[in-house]
DNA sequence: GCATTCTTTCATTTTTTTTTGAATCTTTAG
DNA sequence: CTAAAGATTCAAAAAAAAATGAAAGAATGC
């Protein structure tokens, strides 16, 4: 297999992958492009790369550095601007557990918790059911976080060394 | 809060943060329903209480009984068949991660496993980048592999113990 | 066998998400 | 200050995903 057909193949996995967690497809595209790309690049050639609009390009790219994948560099003698992705994928693992913890299980948490002070009967089986629903899933969540916390400070080796003692 | 409120808060919180994960909103909604029915349900219960059509109902059941999230129930002396969802979250985790692992996480493995096997020249920097993008992924991704074995094996006490103890 | 009840399918419609690109805004060099 | 290069915005269009509902398919009991 060539160079420019691995890439290629890279971006649409990378592309599909991101889809099937909620991830817009492009966004994961122009990510993976960065990724495989030993310089930074800049809006212009990302357009031609994977054949998409100026606007979307900027969209994305927004999107990633909100994400704190991507960040832009400034090049000596040149007008425009250049994006350049965190090449180590453990610091990319990292920054997207953070960033889905406070955008996606910070929320829920509140949501469980403030659902544990529904009124009613504790000898009504749907209360019963209900409340020990809630706090099942608020106890686990609660766990989720912390192992989130664990993962957000560990070096890779740390945190998959300790996996496997566990293991064991 | 009353408890009719409360459910329907349940059932859009888990609707709106499977939206966020990939997952279809009203597959979600639908489990949510059954986690906090005390009783399994009937196709047209479930119609009822989310407003929604017939087939859907089927569809996103027939989605979540693959997923081995939801099982089907036979009540004697009733014609129609009910449902039922597993009620422990952290059997729901473990089953969700084995899902995915086996949807997600091992075709990618084999397509990084591929890409490793790129023709080209070592001193060439996009080329090192490439293959340095890739055995990075692919060594996170196969520990990625093993936290998800640990975690599909581990009673919830166990695993988070273990996390707790190396957080300390 | 056949009528009834219930389930499944899938072409079509609806809704949601994503993309485009022209207009606008910003920055910089001269 | 002004013109050009570049970046951003966002209404409209396109594409993708999800939902509907009528028709077809099973299962059951008589």
């Amino acid at each position: 297999m060539k160079l420019e057909e691995a890439k290629q193949q890279f971006i649409q996995a990378w592309g599909s992958l991101a889809t099937q967690w909620g991830i817009n497809r492009t966004m994961a595209q122009v990510h993976a492009l960065l990724l495989v790309s030993p310089e930074a690049m800049s809006a212009e050639e990302v357009m031609e790369a994977l054949d998409i609009s100026r606007g979307n390009v900027n969209m994305n790219m927004r999107e990633l550095i909100d994400w704190g994948l991507v960040e832009r560099v400034y090049k000596q003698g040149e007008r425009k601007e250049f994006f350049s992705a965190e090449k180590d994928i453990w610091k990319v693992t990292r920054q997207v557990a953070r960033e889905r913890k406070r955008r996606e299980l910070e929320p829920v948490l509140k949501v469980l918790e403030s659902l544990q002070k529904v009124e009613g009967d504790k000898k009504d089986p749907a209360y019963k059911s209900f409340t020990e629903a809630m706090q099942g899933i608020h106890r686990v969540a609660k766990n989720a976080e912390k192992g989130i916390d664990l993962l957000s400070k560990s070096e890779e080796s740390m945190f998959f060394n300790l996996l496997l003692k566990i293991l064991k």
